[in-house]
DNA sequence: ACACGTCGGGACGCAACCGTACCGTCGCTG
DNA sequence: CAGCGACGGTACGGTTGCGTCCCGACGTGT
C-alpha cells in the first residue's frame, strides 16, 4: 500500500514547484527534493511528469464550489468576483494558472484537462449565473453567452493575473455593477452608436423585473 | 563588426523557439540550432539567455503603433480591438505573450521589461483613448482609469489569449459598443442596484454629446 | 518468530545543456 | 600583398535531470 503522507507531500511539492519555476522547468528531482522524498516514490505513483501534473492540477481545480443565489444579477456577479478574487489571491494559484494556461496552448492534453476542470467548472458557474439572470428577466434569453463570459471573466482575470495591479475588495461591487450593465446592454443589438435612444436599454431591461 | 544577417537569424529563432517551448525551456543550443548558427555567435551578442530574450522581446513589443482618432469612443474602441486582434492572431505572439506574462510573475526583470514595453505602450494607447473620450464628453473626467483599462483590455485578452474561442472580426464592433457602454456607466457611482432610475446613466452620459 | 511482499532510498548510465577556450577563416588596412 | 584583428565553428569539462535497477527496512500474515 502507498503511504498517504508521502503522496500528500508530493502533491504539495508539485504545486509549490509549479509556482516557483513553472511547468516548463518542473523537474521530478526538484519535486522529490522539495517533498523530502525519493524519485522512486513519485515514479511509483505517476507514469510521467505530465500525468503527475495533470492529476494533481485537475484534482485541485476540479472541485466545484457552488455559487449562492443572491437574488439579482449584480449580487451574483459580486459573489462570483469575490470567489474569483479569493482564489486568484493565493500566490500559488495566481502563479500556476497563467503558467498552465500558456502551456495549454502547446500541450493538447493540458488544454483538455484544464478545459474539463477549470473552464467546465467556470462555464457551469457562469452559465448558472447567466441562466438565473435570464430566468429573472434581467438578461435577454438570446444573449450571446460567449460574449457574456468574456465580459464577466476577462476584466477580473486581467487585473488579478496579468496586470496584477492592487485591487481592493471594495472595488468588486462597482465592477459587478458595471459588468452587469454591460451584460444588460449586450443583448440589445439595436443600441449601436446612435445616441437617439431615449428609452435606454438598461431601463428597458430592468423594467420587466418590476412588472 | 557583427554580421547583421546572423543577428537577424538569431532574433527570429528566439521568437520561434519561445513560441515552441516557452521561456522556461528555452535553451541557447536550440536557438543556435534553429538559426543555423553557433552558440558562440549568440554569446558574443548577449551575455545571457535573459538579456537575449529581454532585448529581442522589448524590440518587438516596444514598437508603438498610433491609434487613429475615429471621432467617437465606440469607433476608437473598435479600432483598438482590431489592432489587438490582429496582433494576437499571430500564432507566435499569442503563444509568447501569455508565456512571458506568466514568467514575469516570477522574474522581476521580465516584469519590468514587459511593463516598459507592452504595458507602457498599451497604457499610452488606452490613456489616449480614454483622454479623447473625456475631452469629447463621452466619459466623465473622474473616471477610474485602472478599472477602465481592465474593462477594455480584459475581455478581448481573455478571449484571444486564454479561452481561445474563435472570434470573428464582425463581433468586434458589438464588443466595442458593449464595452463603451460599460465605460460610460463606470463613472456613475449612483447607478448601483436600485432599478428605480428612469433616466438611465447611458442617456445621461450620451446627452452631453448632443448639446 | 519467520518468511514474504512491498515500499522508499541511493546509485547508475544516458542525454541535454551550459559557458568557455581554442582554432581556422575572412576582411580590412597600410 | 602581407599582417592583423575580429568573427564563427568545433570541442571540452561540468552540471542537471531522466528513467531504471538493486538493496535494505518495515509491516503482515500464519
Amino acid at each position: 500500500m502507498l503511504r498517504g503522507e508521502i503522496t500528500t507531500a508530493i502533491r504539495g511539492a508539485v504545486l509549490q514547484e509549479l509556482a516557483a519555476v513553472g511547468y516548463g522547468r518542473l523537474s521530478i528531482e526538484a519535486v522529490a527534493r522539495r517533498a523530502g522524498v525519493s524519485k522512486t516514490a513519485i515514479y511509483r505513483r505517476w507514469r510521467s511528469k505530465l500525468e503527475l501534473v495533470l492529476e494533481i492540477v485537475s484534482g485541485v481545480a476540479g472541485q466545484r464550489l457552488p455559487l449562492p443565489d443572491t437574488g439579482d444579477l449584480r449580487g451574483d456577479l459580486g459573489m462570483l468576483f469575490l470567489i474569483m478574487t479569493k482564489a486568484l489571491r493565493h500566490p500559488v494559484a495566481v502563479q500556476i494558472i497563467p503558467d498552465l494556461l500558456a502551456e495549454a496552448a502547446r500541450n493538447p492534453r493540458i488544454a483538455q484537462t484544464l478545459e474539463q476542470a477549470l473552464q467546465a467548472n467556470q462555464r457551469e458557474i457562469g452559465g448558472q449565473l447567466i441562466d438565473r439572470a435570464i430566468r429573472r428577466g434581467e438578461l435577454a434569453p438570446d444573449l450571446d453567452v460567449d460574449l457574456a463570459v468574456d465580459l464577466i471573466v476577462g476584466p477580473l482575470y486581467w487585473r488579478l493575473a496579468v496586470s496584477r495591479t492592487p485591487l481592493s475588495v471594495e472595488d468588486l461591487p462597482r465592477l459587478a455593477a458595471v459588468v452587469a450593465t454591460a451584460l444588460e446592454v449586450a443583448c440589445q443589438p439595436a443600441v449601436r452608436t446612435e445616441p437617439d435612444v431615449h428609452v435606454s436599454p438598461i431601463t428597458a431591461t430592468i423594467d420587466p423585473i418590476r412588472s
